[in-house]
DNA sequence: TAGTGGTCTAGACCACAGA
DNA sequence: CTGTGGTCTAGACCACTAC
């Protein structure tokens, strides 16, 4: 048991990699809480933690009176729960490509009423206004238009825009996200999106309007992320709780 | 208390309506989980989990240390928990209006390799092929092509269709959805879109695929929404765990 | 030091399914 | 009947914050 980690997300882990190593049989039910429990020597409330944290992940289902079962489709690699369950920044979710950012636009501005609302601050209140084009390799991805606080978020620079915001605000900065909301739709392409995105004026654009809170509460991120029809799409997971 | 409920949830729902009914300041902490323990005469591990709740419905945040708040933007309206806390059909989620369903085609054959794979059956296994125009007031709002096994429901009629398939699902035939999943992304228009959706031929459509599963295991339904770009918006709310 | 939420325990009772 | 998961309890200890 490693230090600085609870003991059911610990537990969580081990059996999700024993899931993922084809190490239980997929047409069967794996053995029950109380085995488990008695195999990692903990209660049975924290086995049933860890088992919910699977279950939230898509990766199991249970069911009274029968048993705890793998979703054989969350092996077969497609419908994995990547762009929803946590939130992190572009930088990681293509983990190991070829990412690069190109900042078009950063200066220090007055929000509008939008802004003020979404993040909820006051017109005197000062905002970076970044804009930035997400490449991978050498095909643009995603515009990305994003407003946060000065105050809240000190120090931004250029290096830290072209490289993870995310990484900087939770290794640097020391600050924790807590949850996020986000809107998705699609659009017409604007002549910005056409220019920056090398879409043609007929391909449709798919946006992620989102608003991210920090633990403390206070919104620090309201962002409209453009991305190209063709190079992208969102998966969400759900599951019924209860 | 009312019977047939647990709990947790009962308390759940009645500290969800004390948070919309503003019977809680926003600007400070919520009663402390020992207070609200007392109060309703339960544990602190139940007052948890009731509190859980409302954090996973982005209404509640949580604090080590400080306390419990109130999310003020999801009292504003605007982010509420809608279309991906719920696994419900077209019909639920815009309960009050004007909902009309109209059939364009309804026959059983066998699934293509396709819907094969995501309902996981073979090729000689039968299945629904339904194809649905969903009307608001007299707006069509998105065109649903859906594919279930007959065996898993049987009795589709044309009536259900109009109606909700989702309402038979559960009270008619008393089965109980567990899990979906769902992939969004944007497309352009095909004939069919156009014709039915009212749309030209630059407006660019919002695709939503989704498979659902029962508490089976089992999926029961694959399904290729396409909506109208200026009539939907998907909203997915995240909370970070642990 | 006091108060908050987070984790963990050992055991109880219940609902549901299959033999 | 046994075995499964779901709920609930009463209490313990810990981590974090504020005073």
């Amino acid at each position: 048991m490693p230090q600085n980690q609870t003991k059911y997300s610990y537990i969580a882990e081990e059996i999700r990699n024993r899931i993922l190593n084809h190490q239980y049989p997929e047409n069967q039910a794996i053995p029950s809480e109380v085995s488990l429990a008695k195999e990692f020597s903990c209660s049975r409330m924290t086995m049933k933690k860890a088992l919910e944290v699977l279950v939230l992940e898509g990766l199991l289902y249970r069911k009274r009176g029968h048993g705890t079962f793998i979703i054989k489709s969350a092996l077969r690699g497609e419908q994995l729960p990547i762009y929803n369950q946590e939130v992190s920044g572009f930088t990681k979710l293509l983990n190991g490509k070829n990412v690069q950012s190109e900042v078009i636009h950063f200066e220090v501005i007055f929000p509008d009423e939008t802004v003020q609302a979404k993040l909820n601050i006051t017109s005197e209140t000062p905002i970076y206004d970044i804009l930035r084009i997400r490449m991978v390799g050498d095909e643009p991805y995603v515009l990305e238009h994003t407003f946060m606080p000065v105050t809240l978020i000190p120090g931004m620079t250029q290096t830290v825009l072209e490289n993870s915001v995310y990484r900087y605000i939770q290794e640097e900065l020391g600050l924790r996200i807590a949850s996020s909301y986000k809107q998705i739709r699609a659009d017409k392409p604007s002549e910005l999106d056409q220019k920056y995105l090398l879409c043609k004026a007929e391909d449709p654009i798919i946006e992620v309007e989102q608003t991210v809170y920090l633990n403390s509460g206070t919104a620090f991120e309201y962002s409209l992320s453009r991305h190209r029809y063709d190079k992208f799409v969102f998966k969400v997971i759900n599951v019924v709780r209860g």
